[in-house]
DNA sequence: TAGTCGTGGAT
DNA sequence: TATCCAAGACT
C-alpha cells in the first residue's frame, strides 16, 4: 500500500461545496493577496474578532507590505498601528518575525511549517495557517472553530475535549482525497465553524452534514465534560496593562509617573503592571523617568 | 498543563 | 447587567 494516499470522506467534501457559496468576501481570501498578508491577517486574528482587523489589516499593509518594512519602523509606530486589537505583545512578536524574515530569509515568508513554526508568535496554527492558505499547500488547520466542528460532526459531542492531541489527525482523515479541494477544505471547516457550527447557537438548519454529524445523530447532547473556566477581565492585570498602555498610546510626548497613577487607583497593582509591561518591551522609561513606547 | 495575555460586540 | 466568546502563543 502507498505511503500516504489520502482516504477522503464524503462530510469533507459537503463542507468544500457549501464553502463555494456560503464563503466572507474577506480581503485576505482575494487572489494576489501574498503570504506576507496572509501572515499579517492570521496574527491579528488570533483571538480577535474579523470585523475588528480589517481596516487595521488594510492599513496595516498598506504602511508596511513587506516583511522588511515592518521590521525597520518604530516598535512605538508599530505599537500604537495596532490600535485596540488587544494582546499588544503580538505587535512585537510579528515585527520580530518580519525581522527575521527579512534578515534570514531573503524577506521572504517561508513556506514550510517547520520553520514558519521556528518564527516568535508564530504557533501550529498560524505556521499551518500561512503554509495553507497563502501557499496552497494540503495542510491540516486546527483552531477553534475547526475543533468544534470536529468535536460535533466527528465525535458526536457538543464541545471539543481539553485534550487536543488527535485533532490534526483528526481533521487529516476528513480531508477530501483531491489536493485542490483539501486546500480548500482547510479555510472550509474553519468558515462553517465560524458562521454555522457556532459555539452558543449552532445553526444546524442549514448545516451541509447536518445528515452525518454525530452530535446530531446522537440527539446534541449538553456538554457533559467540565465547563470550561470564563477568563475574567474587570479588575485583572490585564484591564490594567491596557489602561496604561493606552495612555501612552494616546501620548505624543514621554508623560510623567503621575499621568500613569491616575490610569489605575490601586499602586500595587499598577506597579506590578507598569514593570511587566516594561519587561515585554512595550514601554520604556527616559532618563528623566517618564515612560513612552519604544522608540 | 494551566494560567496569562486585551478588547468589545453579542446574547 | 453579566457572561460568553473571538482564525492562539507562550511559559
Amino acid at each position: 500500500m502507498s505511503a500516504a494516499a489520502p482516504e477522503g470522506s464524503p462530510a469533507g467534501d459537503l463542507v468544500v461545496d457549501w464553502y463555494a457559496s456560503a464563503a466572507r468576501d474577506l480581503p485576505w481570501r482575494q487572489p494576489g493577496v501574498d503570504a506576507w498578508a496572509v501572515l499579517v491577517s492570521e496574527v491579528m486574528l488570533q483571538q480577535t474578532p474579523v470585523a475588528r482587523v480589517e481596516p487595521l489589516w488594510r492599513q496595516w499593509l498598506e504602511r508596511w507590505p513587506t516583511p522588511a518594512d515592518l521590521a525597520a519602523a518604530p516598535t512605538g509606530e508599530v505599537i500604537r498601528a495596532w490600535g485596540k486589537l488587544g494582546y499588544p505583545r503580538r505587535a512585537l512578536r510579528l515585527q520580530a518575525a518580519a525581522g527575521a524574515i527579512a534578515a534570514d530569509h531573503g524577506n521572504v515568508v517561508p513556506s514550510d511549517v517547520e520553520t514558519l513554526e521556528s518564527l516568535p508568535g508564530i504557533g501550529t496554527y498560524t505556521a499551518r495557517a500561512v503554509a495553507c492558505f497563502g501557499y496552497g499547500q494540503r495542510q491540516p488547520v486546527v483552531d477553534t472553530n475547526v475543533r468544534r466542528v470536529v468535536a460535533r460532526l466527528v465525535h458526536g459531542r457538543a464541545e471539543p475535549l481539553p485534550a487536543r492531541a488527535a485533532d490534526l489527525a483528526d481533521i487529516t482523515a476528513l480531508a477530501p482525497a483531491d489536493h485542490d479541494r483539501a486546500v480548500r477544505f482547510s479555510v472550509a471547516v474553519m468558515e462553517l465553524g465560524a458562521l454555522v457550527c457556532v459555539a452558543r447557537t449552532p445553526r444546524c438548519g442549514s448545516c451541509p452534514v447536518r445528515t452525518v454529524c454525530a452530535w446530531r445523530l446522537a440527539g446534541s447532547p449538553a456538554h457533559d465534560g467540565p465547563p470550561r473556566k470564563v477568563q475574567r477581565f474587570a479588575g485583572t492585570d490585564r484591564q490594567v496593562r491596557g489602561r496604561l498602555l493606552d495612555v501612552l498610546r494616546a501620548a505624543t510626548d514621554p508623560v510623567p509617573q503621575v499621568e500613569l497613577d491616575a490610569a489605575w487607583a490601586d499602586p500595587v497593582q499598577r506597579t506590578r503592571c507598569l514593570d511587566s509591561l516594561l519587561a515585554d518591551g512595550l514601554v520604556v522609561q527616559t532618563d528623566d523617568d517618564r515612560f513612552a513606547l519604544p522608540g
